[in-house]
DNA sequence: AACTATTAATAATG
DNA sequence: TCATTATTAATAGTT
C-alpha cells in the first residue's frame, strides 16, 4: 500500500477513510467500555480527534507511564455521562434520519410501479405507515437531551471535553477562536435548507402531483385512462 | 450500540476490534500520507498505540500552544446563546413535523380512497407532495448545527505545521516498561518491503499487528513473534 | 454527493 | 486462541 498520488482523490478518500476511523474508534470504546484517544491531522493539517474519556485524559495517562487515566469520580461520571448523551443523541437523529429515506425511497418505488402498472395493482401492502409521529418523539426527547446538555456545560463553567465524534459529521478540532455566533446563524441555516429544497422534493422526478393531473388530462380527452400505459410486465 | 455484557465475547471483540483500528489507522497513514496518533487501553487496562511519525510527536503537535479546552466568558456566552437558538430551530422543526404528518395522513386516506374508486376520481386536488426530501435536509441541517456547537467547546489552538515523517517511531504497543525490540525483527519484517520508508513499509506486507502482538507477547513472557501472527507468507 | 461493484471486517461458532 | 463462514460494513471508482 502505497500513498495516493491523485491529489483529486487524495482528498476524498482521506475523508471517507477518516470517518470510517473515527467510528471504528467510536464503536470499539462503545461496545468494548475501553478508553481511547485518536488524533488525525489531515492533508491540509487540520486535527481531528476523538477521545473517551477525552484526548487530554488519555494523552495524561499516556504520557505518564501507562496507567489508565485517573480522574476524580465526579469528572468520571460527568464525562462519560456527556459521551453517552451525545453518543445516544446523535444516533438517534441518524436513525431517524435513515428511516426517512428508506421512507422516501418505499414512495419513490410505489410511485414508480404506479405509473408502470394499473394504479390498482400498485403494491398496497407495500407502503409501510409513515412513522412520523414516532419520529416527532424522538425528536422531542432529543430536545430534551439537548437542553440538558447544555444546561450542564452551563452549570459546569469549565466542563470536560466530551468525545466529540459523531457518525456524520466530524468537524475540525481546531476551531479558529470560540466566537459566539449571531442568532442569525442557525435560523438562517434552517430557513435556507428549506427554502432551498422547497421544490425538490423528489428531486428530478415527476412528483406526484404532476403525475395525477397527467392522468386526469387523459382521461377528460375521452379513452381508457390506462390508454398511455400498457401493461408490459 | 451499547458495551458487550458478555465477558467472554468482550475480550475476543475487543481483541478484534482493536485489530481492526490499528489497521485502519495504519492505513490511512500510508495511502494518504498523514499524521495520526491512537491510543487504546484494553479492558485490561494495558495500553496499545500506533503513531506516526509517533505518538509523542502528534501529542506534542496536538499540545502545544494549545493546552487542554477550557471555556472563557465568550466561549459560556456563546454556549447559552446556542442553547437558546436550538430552542427556537427544534420548534420550527416540530412545525414542519406536524405538516408533514398531515400530508402523509392525506397521503394515506388518498390511497385508500383509491381502493375505493377508480383512480381518476381520485381527489387529485388534495394530494400534496411530501416534503420528506426536504425534512431530511433539515435534520441533516440540525445534525451539522449539534454537532458543531459541541465542537466549539472543544476549542483549541490553531493546527501545528508538523514537520517531516522520522521514519523509526511507529510504535504499535505502548508497554509501561518499554521494551526494546531486537533488531532481528525489524530486518526480517522488512525484506519484503518498500524499502527503508517505514510508512510505505508499514502497509499491506508489515502487518501492523505483528508489532503490536509481538510486543504484546514480549509483556506475557513469550512465544514466537512470528508464527501464529503472520498472514501472508 | 449518490451509486455500485468489490473487498474487508467481524460476530458467531467450532 | 485460531479457523471458518455467513453476514454486514467499508470503500474505490464512477457519474
Amino acid at each position: 500500500m502505497k500513498k495516493m498520488m491523485k491529489e483529486s482523490n487524495l482528498q476524498v478518500t482521506f475523508s471517507k477513510r477518516r470517518g470510517g476511523l473515527f467510528k471504528k474508534a467510536s464503536e470499539l470504546s462503545t461496545l468494548c467500555g475501553v478508553e481511547l484517544a485518536l488524533i488525525v491531522f489531515s492533508p491540509g493539517n487540520k486535527a481531528y480527534s476523538f477521545g473517551h474519556p477525552s484526548v487530554e485524559a488519555l494523552i495524561k495517562s499516556f504520557t505518564e507511564g501507562g496507567g489508565p487515566p485517573h480522574l476524580d469520580a465526579a469528572t468520571v461520571h460527568f464525562t462519560t455521562e456527556a459521551h453517552d448523551e451525545l453518543n445516544t443523541l446523535l444516533a438517534k437523529i441518524n436513525e431517524e434520519i435513515e428511516a426517512e429515506r428508506k421512507q422516501l425511497e418505499e414512495m419513490k418505488r410505489w410511485r414508480k410501479e404506479a405509473e408502470a402498472k394499473w394504479w390498482w395493482a400498485a403494491p398496497v401492502g407495500e407502503m409501510s405507515v409513515p412513522k412520523l409521529k414516532q419520529y416527532k418523539v424522538a425528536l422531542e426527547e432529543l430536545k430534551k437531551t439537548v437542553t440538558c446538555h447544555f444546561e450542564k456545560l452551563r452549570i459546569n463553567k469549565d466542563p470536560v471535553a466530551v468525545g466529540n465524534y459523531t457518525p456524520n459529521n466530524m468537524m475540525p478540532l481546531h476551531v479558529p477562536m470560540p466566537v459566539p455566533l449571531p442568532p442569525i446563524f442557525f435560523s438562517s441555516l434552517f430557513q435556507n435548507s428549506q427554502m432551498h429544497n422547497h421544490h425538490q422534493a423528489f428531486g428530478d422526478e415527476i412528483p406526484y402531483h404532476q403525475f395525477y393531473s397527467y392522468t386526469a388530462m387523459l382521461q377528460q380527452g375521452g379513452g381508457s385512462p390506462f390508454g398511455p400505459y400498457t401493461r408490459n410486465n
